[in-house]
DNA sequence: CCCAGGTTCCTT
DNA sequence: AGGAACCTGGGT
């Protein structure tokens, strides 16, 4: 299991002695690098520090000291660490055990791993810069200048310092190098590196009275008779004088008002500027938290019946295993027994993490959650800036934060004791990074991470993973189910609605079945809420040429363009890649253009025709884009400004909104067919997470299902609640069909721009892997689902290997010295290997 | 012959 | 990854 161990010495606090230092950098070579430490820095030298180191012929980067030691490198002179910087370390010995380990689980190199876990703000690398040479001067040179050499010297008198960049463009070439370096050379400007730090603290201009103002009355009365007759500045002080009474809390004055809150009501700045001229006011800066603190409200509550006896049963098995699932159905109130579990776990002086999904972060959840913990909680997010990350990571460095709540990447926060990590929604495909590396999945990670603090684990699901269930039923976690909805809601009722027995009646209308409409009509009519769910974004799938079968592709991958109807665009969602809709088609000139397929931008429109009172909204990825515009719609539909939202799997999180009662599944064929072992699985839990949000405490929730394929199987254990029985059911195939959890997949995808290459490097690679003595199935290669992806081709191999002793370790040991040698090949320099260990 | 650009190698 | 040295081919 763990692949990659320091030993014990390796994390001695303090250094005694020794003089080389092995740092962590974070560029993707398969190694540390060893530099010297000089003597000055050697008493204060531990691990886990950042450091500055040179790196190459002239960068500077952050590093992290992963290990100290004595052994001077044997092949070349070791570069001496050029500084410290920080006097606590960053990063705990935990954390670097955690890098080791990910990096050989995952296949990475552990540069990468450090990228993805230091936010940005903590990463600092220099960036060459020219300036001037200020003993140079123009008129007196000996050598003479060129034109391009003189326009950069002309555009160094406006700005004091230029990059690279900022040359490259000036000129309009590419390789300024040489340039740069006949300038040098003739004494012209000098180059140098520059470091910038890009933690900011925030600081905020506050406004106090002067000293002699504050604390002397008849100075205060000589000020107003001042401003007598100037009515901007005697509103300001007046304002002031409200907020912050001087004579009787003299305090208040010493902290002073926010300078933004003080002009808040249109008062002009230059009235504040003449009154701190009079030396009435003066300002001052002050340091403040970007992540507002706020008050813990202690709010008593009990857990129901069923949630007392499943947080009794969970702290039971934590006694004898590190792991519990936690199945219970949507609905159940998992929520208070993460809070109680928390609150206990805390209370005993260790620290906790519950990781979200990312969609789920913006939700309720986290503001419930706030109201329960306070300050003492941390929220790190993705939407979050880089100042931000690095406050949550000094808060939890420091203690501030003992508990955070954080999508997938919390997991690298430096936490030292922690007890508990909650995985909520641990079926969720998202807590798996597909690129860049590492490619490492969160709950799995936070399991590892979790024995590494010697701390448990809690699953959390209504639809567990198959991964997860499975090891519930084989001992290996504690399993605890609720089967019961708080407060006794009741269970949704499901319809089938079957799209082809009404296109036979005539009964479609714009791809809605009768059934479909009458429910949403009927919530409409009681003033309840709607929910569409549709698993594509944007207007339809693709634009087709109806004479001659046109259809728009992307330039760099094979994949048709989605069409987007607001933007008049048509998109590609691998690359980016976007043109406008042509207004013929480009093959034949026929105007007979039409949209194939929907979209969720296309469902909005069609629900807006059929239900032209209805107010609809529609979140995607295309309308939350920005940091607020999910809140924006959750907040509407909280108030009930909208009726039918339509959205992608986004709506499946944390909508829980007493008003919705029906819930749509426009395509449950799309669900259906998911060309992976895990479309079941996953079809099963998307379908059983969208009903979910239908129908609360007394009314009961009803959820339409369009389908061709009423029939299937499927459908009919997601409306029973059959999950053990389609676990069953799937895992005999998985078995049969050497699947996960019965072996462990690794999937390597070769890639290169020449589609030849690409090919004859993959097939390279499986004869290479035939060699490899472990018991293993290789599949492929085979054309990547999507042959070309900005413009490199890809081929894909599948390995399946047996999942006992060390069979993985053994492959990708064997695996790294294969690739290795490929690389080597002079025919293979530029080919990309990607592998992807427990690819989703 | 020069240069702009591509290619390859190396980083401690 | 990113920089720099080395290579190449087209334009004079």
């Amino acid at each position: 299991m763990v692949e990659s161990l320091f030993a014990e010495q390796d994390f001695l606090e303090k250094n005694s002695g020794n003089n080389f230092a092995d740092i962590i950098l974070p560029v993707p070579i398969p190694r540390m690098f060893t530099y010297q430490i000089p003597p000055l820095l050697k008493p204060q030298i531990q691990i886990g520090q950042r450091v500055i180191v040179q790196f190459g012929k002239k960068k500077v980067l952050t590093g992290i000291v992963g290990k100290v030691h004595n052994k001077p490198p044997q092949a070349y002179e070791a570069k001496p660490i050029l500084d410290i910087l920080d006097d606590q370390p960053s990063v705990n010995p935990l954390q670097i055990r955690f890098w080791v380990w990910m990096a050989a689980y995952y296949f990475c190199h552990i540069g990468e791993v450090m990228f993805a876990a230091l936010p940005s703000g903590l990463r600092l690398s220099s960036e060459s810069k020219i300036q001037l040479n200020p003993n140079f001067d123009t008129e007196t040179s000996k050598y003479p200048l060129d034109v391009r050499e003189e326009k950069i010297l002309e555009a160094l008198e406006h700005k004091p310092e230029l990059s690279y960049e900022d040359c490259e463009k000036i000129l309009g070439v590419k390789t300024i190098h040489p340039i740069l370096k006949s300038l040098v050379a003739k004494e012209a400007i000098l180059i140098f590196e520059k470091v910038q730090e890009k933690y900011t603290p925030k600081v905020e201009t506050r406004i106090r009275l002067t000293k002699e103002i504050s604390e002397s009355k008849s100075a205060l009365e000589a000020v107003f008779e001042g401003v007598a007759g100037k009515p901007k500045q005697e509103s300001i002080l007046l304002k002031f004088l409200r907020d912050v009474p001087v004579f009787q809390k003299p305090k208040l004055n010493e902290k002073g008002v926010d300078k933004a809150t003080l002009l808040e009501e249109g008062d002009s700045e230059s009235s504040l500027k003449t009154l701190i001229k009079n030396g009435v006011f003066e300002s001052f800066k002050h340091v403040v938290n970007r992540i507002d603190d706020e008050k813990a409200v202690r709010e008593a509550y009990e857990l129901s019946s069923s949630q007392a006896t499943a947080f009794e049963e969970i702290k039971t098995h934590f006694e004898s295993k590190q792991s519990v699932l936690l199945h219970g159905v949507t609905g159940s109130g998992k929520t208070e027994i993460y809070i109680k579990l928390i609150q206990e776990v805390m209370e005993s002086g260790s620290q906790v993490l519950l990781l979200l999904p990312e969609i789920a972060l913006t939700t309720q959840i986290v503001s419930r959650l706030k109201k329960v913990f306070g300050s003492q909680m941390g929220v790190y997010h993705s939407k979050y800036s880089d100042n931000e990350r690095v406050e949550v990571w000094n808060g939890v460095l420091s203690g501030r934060f003992s508990f955070v709540v954080g999508v997938r990447s919390s997991i690298f926060l430096p936490f030292d004791s922690l007890g508990l990590l909650i995985v909520d929604e641990e079926h969720e495909p998202s807590y798996k990074q597909f690129d860049p590396a590492p490619r490492f999945h969160a709950r799995d990670a936070a399991t590892m991470l979790a024995y590494f603090h010697q701390a448990r684990t809690l699953l959390g699901s209504a639809t567990p993973s198959f991964e997860s269930y499975f090891n519930a039923t084989q001992g290996k976690y504690g399993y605890v189910e609720i089967n019961h909805r708080f407060g006794d809601a009741r269970m949704p009722e499901y319809h089938l609605a079957d799209l082809s027995a009404d296109r036979k009646k005539n009964l479609l209308k714009l791809d809605s079945t009768r059934m479909m409409r009458e429910k949403i009509q009927a919530a409409l009519d009681k003033q309840q809420q709607v929910l569409i769910f549709q698993n594509r974004r944007g207007y339809s799938p693709y634009i087709q040429c109806e004479d001659c079968g046109w259809t728009g592709q992307c330039v760099q991958c094979d994949v048709s363009l989605t069409y987007h109807q607001f933007a008049e665009e048509m998109r590609c969602h691998y690359c980016g890649y976007k043109e406008k809709v042509p207004q013929s088609c480009p093959a034949c000139g026929s105007t007979q253009l039409t949209t194939m397929g929907m979209g969720t931008e296309r469902i909005e429109e069609c629900l807006s025709l059929l239900f032209p009172e209805a107010r609809m909204g529609r979140m995607d990825l295309d309308t939350t884009r920005n940091k607020y515009g999910y809140q924006r719609l959750l907040d509407e539909f909280g108030a009930g400004q909208i009726d039918i939202l339509v959205g992608t799997q986004m709506i499946t999180k944390g909508l829980d909104f007493g008003k919705v009662t029906v819930v749509g599944i426009w395509d449950g064929d799309r669900i259906l067919n998911f060309p992976d072992f895990r479309a079941g699985e996953r079809a099963y839990q998307q379908i059983t997470q969208v009903a979910g949000r239908a129908g609360r405490r007394d009314i009961k929730g009803q959820v339409v299902i369009q389908s061709r394929n009423p029939d299937n199987e499927l459908f009919e254990k997601v409306i029973r609640g059959e999950y053990y029985e389609f676990f069953r059911q799937e895992m005999f195939d998985r078995k049969k069909f050497y699947y996960p959890p019965y072996v462990k997949l690794v999937k390597i995808t070769t890639r290169h721009a020449d589609f030849k290459v690409a090919e004859k490097a993959a097939h390279a690679l499986h004869r290479e892997m035939a060699t490899i003595q472990a018991k293993k199935i290789v599949l492929g290669p085979e054309k990547g689902i999507i042959a070309r992806i900005k413009n490199q081709y890809q081929y894909e191999s599948m390995i399946k290997l047996d999942r006992g002793g060390n069979t993985l370790a053994i492959f990708k040991e064997n695996l790294a010295k294969i690739l290795e040698e490929l690389q080597s090949r002079p025919e293979f320099r530029s080919v990309r290997w990607v592998v992807d260990v427990d690819p989703s």
